[in-house]
DNA sequence: AAACAAAATTGAAACCATTACAAATTAATG
DNA sequence: CATTAATTTGTAATGGTTTCAATTTTGTTT
């Protein structure tokens, strides 16, 4: 567990015990935990544990570009018609959805043979030029 | 707006005025709508129109494969460590999750050489080999 | 060590997009 | 026209996330 604290502090992150259960967890479970799995499993060794702690780590964690969200079809969803496969670009400075053009399909994905795909995105998170200058 | 009508029942799908002022509004804005903005801006010509409907309609697109739902970062979200790019597969019958190995950098996408990318994620949503079973 | 300041954690309340569900309205069928 | 099915509506509930002030812990200075 400890063996962790470097890592945590060359993302330039204080390895509270707290955090280091949680980037444990994360590093263990690979199965894309929601903050509630992590809050539910650490709680067992940290039973005065908050919610809001899970929640203030796991953003720290993002701001320091040590882990990321990734969404599969929830709140505030966006919507949009099925048409040709591209990309879009969520700036995270003024929150604009860009579209990129890009051929999925030419994106020749092993070990999805046995999958039947009914959709495919890609997602770019980043800074738009216009937020560069 | 009737325009769009054939379009609707080739997917299924009663060509509602409801429906019809939905399908339209995704067809003219591009910019990944959420279901408030469609509700805002439908009511205006449906004062009487309910966000239950609007939900309904789109959830049926989407069980039509007329449209998609794309989600950038909100709710239920799950949190992964920043590795090795990778792609996510969703089965639509068991909601689990699997990891697809696949080379995101390969993608050489045209026109995102003025943006800064910190973040890519390949989503694909299908049904898993189990569940074909 | 004690005192102070900064950082981390906590807990309750609020937020808000989404969903459930039953009622009401409209469309389709005989 | 009558009956049934499909669509739409409105209210209430759900639940993950956020806010925020208070508390606790950690780090620093004298």
């Amino acid at each position: 567990m400890e063996r962790y604290g470097h890592i945590l502090r060359s993302y330039d992150i204080k390895p509270s015990y707290t955090r280091l259960l949680i980037y444990q967890y994360l590093k263990e479970h690979k199965n894309h935990p929601t903050a509630d799995e992590i809050y539910q499993s650490i709680q067992q060794n940290i039973p005065t544990l908050s919610k809001t702690t899970v929640y203030n780590t796991l953003h720290l964690f993002i701001k320091k570009h040590l882990a990321t969200m990734i969404m599969m079809d929830e709140t505030e969803t966006r919507y949009d018609l099925i048409t040709k496969p591209h990309a879009h670009f969520k700036c995270m400075s003024c929150s604009k959805i860009y579209d990129v053009a890009v051929d999925v399909e030419q994106f020749s994905v092993e070990g999805l043979s046995d999958y039947v795909v009914n959709d495919a995105q890609l997602l770019y998170r980043g800074i738009c030029p216009k937020c560069q200058a």
